[in-house]
DNA sequence: AACTATTTATAAGA
DNA sequence: TTCTTATAAATAGTT
């Protein structure tokens, strides 16, 4: 807005980008407390950089809140959210487990946005999460065996109907992190079953989950949104 | 902004007070589109007017996502351990933010118990994950051989300037996962110190890391840490 | 909604 | 970063 008029397009020069990422971002929250003030309105604003570091704004109470106002005031299209609960657990307890993983969460995450003096890795903590994701890699290849059976046991009913030659997929071997036990890669029927037992029976409906289990599917599910993110934003 | 000076303080008459309100609102959402395009950055806005109703923007994909993500960074921007700057003030405030990363959590774990039939995962996610994984394994890997290395490096110069004799604490051996090179590993107290070293100043302090990166360290550490409290609590 | 006189925001340079 | 300053943009008051 000065010193020559501004083309609508991103900023190629790296430091003027940067530059004017800053003066225009405090200008936008500046003008949103102008907003709030002037008119007596609620603004939340949130800001991420190219890089990922998050500016927020809320001139009314917290962004939670506004958040959660948003999404009152925004629903009416949700289908079947917000009532989808499971009561598998003790609620009580369950909140109590959940607050857990938030403190780790928060506290992993803390680990990115400045603060790292404070936290530490060693090469012990490296080796323990080595070993946390092969366990994790390994369920993750359970999951997908699982599907991958229910596909053929599809297919097989489908084809005991109508008597045609089913090609099996092929996928990678892999490896139980613990057991060092090598099985070679094949979508055999009764790798796929045993799989799915070995899920099912003893994953997925053991009551004794651990903490650990369930966060390494909240994360892989984070993951998964995640990488549409990055995959947009690079 | 013109014809006169603008008092930072609410628009008595309520007919200005509206009129203020479309005018500001519409050059906030314009400069925040702008500073969106110009900088590369991704800027959710919600507006409720004094009555109630939603304005909204958001830059990048939907509002929910941007949400999601604040949720995520905002976890992890907390200050100091324990004790920053608004830290657990408002017990009830401290619930609904807690039952809203419930939520989230809940989201993910949602693939586990029932509901698949919502929150499908399909074989291509699955391998998408899968192949993360290991990408992550392997940059886990190659950290700790970096540290190990730099450590063995430290180690060098230190024997050639003090001829003492080294006894190196024996740990797993670890192999790479592509190029099956086997090292041995030692944990001395500047290895430590080189881990630190290491991560912070060419993991964390690159300004290229993409976002899967970062968020691979943050699980990273949160598994790291949640694997100690799965210990104590089982 | 339009129209301007002014105030603000800010791009470029230091 | 931060400051300065010439200009572009935003907008308060008015029509």
């Amino acid at each position: 807005m000065a010193r020559g008029k501004v083309q609508l397009r991103r900023v190629e020069n790296p430091v003027h980008r940067q530059v004017t990422f800053c003066k225009r971002r405090a200008g936008l929250l500046k003008k949103a407390r102008e907003l709030s003030v002037l008119c007596d309105a609620s603004v939340g604003i949130i800001v991420f950089s190219a890089h990922g570091k998050l500016y927020d704004l809320a001139t009314t109470g917290t962004m939670e809140e506004l958040i959660e106002r948003y999404k009152a005031a925004s629903a009416g299209e949700a289908t079947t959210d917000g009532c989808g609960r499971h009561n598998r657990m003790d609620p009580k307890h369950e909140t109590t487990v959940l607050q857990q993983e938030i403190n780790l969460l928060q506290k992993g995450l803390r680990y990115i946005y400045g603060n790292r003096a404070n936290e530490h890795m060693n090469v012990d903590e490296l080796n323990a999460l080595e070993r946390y994701l092969e366990i994790w890699m390994y369920n993750t290849r359970s999951a997908k065996m699982q599907i991958m059976a229910q596909e053929i046991q599809a297919l097989k009913s489908k084809a005991c109907q109508n008597p045609v030659h089913i090609n099996s997929t092929k996928t990678r071997g892999f490896q139980h992190p613990f057991t060092s036990l090598k099985v070679s890669a094949c979508t055999q029927e009764g790798m796929l079953k045993a799989a799915n037992e070995i899920l099912q029976e003893k994953v997925f409906s053991n009551c004794q989950l651990t903490l650990w289990y369930k966060l390494q599917v909240s994360f892989l599910y984070i993951m998964i949104s995640n990488c549409q993110i990055s995959v947009s934003s690079l």
